[in-house]
DNA sequence: TGAGTCACATACCGTTGGTACGTACTCAGA
DNA sequence: TCTGAGTACGTACCAACGGTATGTGACTCA
């Protein structure tokens, strides 16, 4: 599946950018984070050697620490190429969509798929969090699928007309973005994942649409500053 | 902190139950339970080693392998104290709350709590599923919390005098308690968690409160079978 | 052409989780 | 009182692991 530390005959002409060497290396690099990849998906970070590993792509450890500090620093590769196709997955399933509330339905159907996924399950949500600590863990989220729907909730939100302050933002986006994260996992374990995903989508539909209401009726989304004007003693 | 494998003086009278040696023992394996704790939360699971542990509760690794299997059942019996802790926690928070909807508030507000705690977050959410596995990490959290927040979903639920199936009640849970989980987890690692915390509560009381004006409008909650008839398909 | 660098390979190390086995102690029953 | 079984550990050890130190050949470029 992968190449690997072979002789590449000499080639007098054309010697191009980058480099032959680098561009050698570079392979290397990726049959590292393929293999890992695949690995860490099946067993899990813990369960996975780096001997497994550079065994599989063909190396020896010393070619893996040449590109990576350590075991760790690789996961972070596998779990940045893991993030990055969720997080286009999800941009193609909401292309085309206008209507805010649609899009945020598009969305929904799409991360459920993406949730299902067992490398973006074992490695993003399982061993994530623990591997890298859930500073770093943050810091990728936010970059990646959080960021996408960041904007899914804001196009929603001022399209309820509300003006909202960007922490309040924040906070609703961690909720739905929790909500879905839950919810799918939810579903990818469930014996019948398609029914599981209609019913999460029904019920995060009926909570827009309790929302949608409120935005009907004019009311306004609270805010810290002026919390203390209108509400009950809570 | 904790007491060992000194000598105990012999005591003639009252031999009492369970038997000196017996009640010795349990000491011994709540000490290592306490120790182990106390690192999986300082340091989590992968940066604490069995060595440090036996240290620290002043036995061997004799005596930590007489009760516990291995390190993963040490940690899973830390990791039930601590979510039974929470559940207790979140259970004297809903204490004397008798409207659904004031009792979800304060079930919230208790979950905002917990969560801060560095050991639920070390321990729980950030080791539990990578070392348990999301199966038995489920498993652990439908018995605890999960349970808790379950009833005061159907408490909330019905009050709005929906008639739902279980299923849908199970979802709407998980949907919930994922929205918990991970805004009360931005709320702990925020600079300022009073007001992230205060911030959660506004955004939940606004999502409950679409769900209650739905209620009043008397738009009932959809299910899987009968969803092709008034859907209005966006 | 030769010094320097890159991209690895090889050999090795300390620590770790786990195991095998020994031992002191208790206690029921002969 | 003796004994044998069982409990509650301690001691010694092991294989596997992540990581490091060092070597080396291919390649580049002044």
């Amino acid at each position: 599946m992968t190449n690997a530390s072979k002789l590449i005959p000499k080639v007098p002409g054309v010697p191009r950018v980058p480099s032959r060497r680098a561009q050698f290396s570079s392979s290397t690099k990726r049959a590292l984070v393929e293999v890992a990849e695949e690995l860490f998906a099946e067993q899990g970070y813990p369960a996975t050697s780096l001997d497994q590993i550079v065994a599989g792509a063909e190396v020896t450890k010393g070619a893996l620490y040449h590109h990576f500090s350590g075991k760790q620093a690789l996961f972070e590769a596998v779990f940045e190429r893991i993030e990055n196709e969720a997080r286009k997955s999800i941009q193609a399933g909401l292309k085309g969509e206008r209507d805010p509330w649609r899009k945020a339905q598009a969305g929904l159907r799409a991360f459920l798929d993406v949730v299902q996924e067992p490398g973006y399950r074992r490695v993003v949500i399982q061993d994530g969090p623990s591997v890298l600590g859930y500073e770093r863990f943050r810091e990728h989220e936010e970059r990646s699928t959080f960021a996408t729907v960041v904007e899914i909730v804001r196009a929603v939100l001022t399209a309820g007309e509300w003006d909202l302050d960007e922490e309040m933002l924040q906070t609703f986006t961690r909720i739905f973005f929790g909500a879905m994260s839950s919810a799918g996992e939810s579903v990818a374990s469930s014996d019948d994942p398609a029914t599981a995903a209609v019913r999460v989508e029904m019920a995060i539909g009926f909570i827009l649409a309790g929302l949608q209401s409120l935005a009907d009726a004019g009311v306004p989304i609270p805010a810290p500053q002026d919390a203390d004007t209108g509400t009950d003693e809570g």
